[in-house]
DNA sequence: TCCATTTGACCTAG
DNA sequence: CTAGGTCAAATGGA
């Protein structure tokens, strides 16, 4: 509430429907966008356009889905707010990646009560990546916390991104020996790097295209049907990891969910998740026969391009309606 | 002095 | 109520 900016605070004055109608716009524009661009990209895949390269393509795909995101968190309600600030606000003072002060902030001033005030991030996006050895994924973590897990031998270290207080990045990860023999370690990602540091964001192509581990998991994983937002975050990086082949490596794509019938609701999100992901399965080569079936649906990884073209137009119609 | 890590307290979700 | 996630004071190393 205290946080509205001057700029939130005029658009108060117009109502709430129009704001969410101006933002359904701009997020529908935003998806055209991504649509075009994915025909180009679809004639790109099959020779027929030659001027610009797949990998630009998909960039802009990917920006158009993030930029439609944003659009579409700011424009939630005062309750739920966006696990990704809207990209205007990213480097904002004002913005300290904590929105649970909200929660604290009844009563409470002093910053030594605040300790602990925090929202669990029940329904981020995570991913899961385990590796023989200690991983360096080339951004600058630090150090937050360690917990003793119950029925875990060994202690469980958090991590935060470095630039959480500067550039307001919320990235986190949690890292946990297993108890396999030998001891294998489990690094879990949450949210995506926003900040500017992402310097070694081709390190880690290269780290995975060395592969010099014989093998890990990397699963993606989003409780909330709603979160959509997992999976387009997730999106640079599965472009990262497919676009090296590698014989080697096992990705899982998991998008489960907590309760199994909330699978039967046809969320469009939820399809558009699974359709592109199942798009970018086949956009590296032959991943088809790695991508494990998660979803009933997505096992039958061999829809044309036409087919996926298709089902994206349909989303966007269900997205117009 | 600065910065990262350690560690116990604190808070929330389930 | 408990387990897990986060905070921030204390501590240590460069």
């Amino acid at each position: 509430m205290e946080r509205h900016t001057d700029a939130t605070m005029s658009t108060m004055e117009c109502t709430w429907s129009e704001k969410i109608s101006g933002d359904r716009k701009r997020a529908i524009d935003e998806l055209l966008r991504g649509r075009s661009f994915t025909k180009q990209l679809r004639s790109v895949l099959v020779g027929e356009d030659q001027q610009e390269s797949a990998q630009d393509l998909l960039v802009k795909i990917s920006r158009s889905f993030t930029n439609t995101l944003s659009i579409l968190n700011s424009g939630e309600s005062d309750e739920a707010v966006s696990q990704i600030p809207a990209s205007g606000q990213l480097y904002s003072p004002g913005w300290h990646g904590r929105r649970s002060e909200e929660s604290c902030e009844s009563g409470k001033s002093s910053t030594k009560d605040r300790r602990g005030c925090y929202k669990r991030r029940k329904n981020s996006q995570s991913w899961v990546r385990i590796t023989p050895n200690f991983h360096d994924d080339g951004y600058a973590w630090r150090k937050y916390g360690q917990k003793v897990i119950l029925n875990a031998k060994h202690q469980r270290s958090y991590y935060r991104c470095t630039h959480k207080h500067d550039q307001g990045c919320m990235a986190t990860k949690q890292v946990q020996m297993t108890e396999d023999e030998p001891p294998k370690y489990k690094t879990t990602y949450h949210g995506q790097h926003t900040c500017k540091s992402m310097l070694k964001s081709s390190q880690i192509m290269v780290e995975n295209s060395t592969a010099r581990d014989s093998s890990f998991l990397l699963s993606f994983e989003s409780n909330n049907q709603d979160d959509s937002n997992a999976f387009f975050s997730s999106f640079p990086l599965i472009k990262q990891e497919e676009e090296i082949p590698n014989d080697d490596q096992e990705v899982t794509y998991n998008n489960h969910t907590n309760n199994n019938n909330k699978n039967n609701s046809s969320s469009s999100d939820y399809l558009l998740s699974l359709e592109l992901t199942t798009f970018e399965s086949n956009l590296g080569s032959d991943h088809g026969d790695v991508l494990s079936g998660v979803n009933s649906s997505c096992t039958d990884s061999t829809h044309s391009l036409d087919d996926m073209m298709m089902d994206f137009d349909d989303v966007l119609i269900g997205f117009e309606c």
